[in-house]
DNA sequence: CCTTAATTAGAAATGATTTCTATTTATACC
DNA sequence: GGTATAAATAGAAATCATTTCTAATTAAGG
């Protein structure tokens, strides 16, 4: 958490409340999650929570490298923490009953630098399934 | 282009005239282009032209795999002709400059019917990229 | 041709995100 | 610790890509 809160200082992003929160947030969920998602949890915290500072904060902490922004085709952003550094380069499974999380590190793409005569920037892989539990 | 009319038939959409215009206009461009781009080209070429049957269009044809829908961080949708062929297995790259669209084929993915317990039921890979002309 | 179901245009609605503005708050400096 | 000030915030209203609704038109099989 240090790290995230002292990239925001070196960005002039000041440390509030409510950016603790997100990070701790994605950080606990370990997956994407929407505006929309975000704001909802945090409202359980706080006695007020507007859409806009959600929608800003999470487009700034994402402009400075804090946060990964995901284009999906339900047309909305999604927002993760960007553990850049630390761990192996993973993806993540979703079951489609129960919503657990699952992570999937069999992704060789991170590795590549060149498809097709692409440069790859970036690459998002989501993966839908049911889980061992649901699957008995 | 007969290939894609073929598979219009195959999936119930009547060969119309405007989706006759939009899949000459993808596959002359070569590019990914948003429903904005697309009734704009055609309204070059018909007296009327209405959103809704564009958006309708892009979205029946793309679920039929004719055309490919693409996410992108500006919240809009994007639809390139989908080249590959039919029965491989494939994801699409796009360019961050030019919008260029390329196959992807390297994923195994598709193979594999479990990933650390989950029993995948679908998957969804968009990669960005530089393409060779872009990066010269 | 005729029939019928699909397609279309236009107007209106939708809903995620952004803009605007006044108030509050974090932080640098004393 | 107190204060100035620039950033952050909430709430209301606006924006804009996309969708819904409806009646008129059209492709395609018989």
């Amino acid at each position: 958490m240090k790290k995230y809160l002292d990239k925001l200082k070196k960005n002039n992003l000041k440390i509030t409340s409510k950016r603790v929160a997100i990070l701790e947030l994605l950080e606990r969920s370990g997956e994407a999650l929407s505006p929309e998602d975000i704001r909802n949890e945090l409202a359980a915290k706080f006695e007020k929570v507007s859409y806009p500072s959600v929608y800003k904060n999470l487009e700034d902490m994402s402009r400075i490298g804090v946060l990964a922004k995901i284009a999906r085709p339900d047309r909305r952003l999604y927002y993760a923490l960007c553990r850049a550094r630390e761990d192996k380069h993973h993806h993540h499974i979703i079951c489609s009953k129960c919503g657990k999380v699952g992570e999937v590190e069999e992704c060789d793409l991170f590795r590549r630098k060149v498809i097709n005569g692409y440069r790859i920037t970036s690459h998002f892989l989501q993966l839908e399934g049911i889980c061992s539990d649901c699957g008995k």
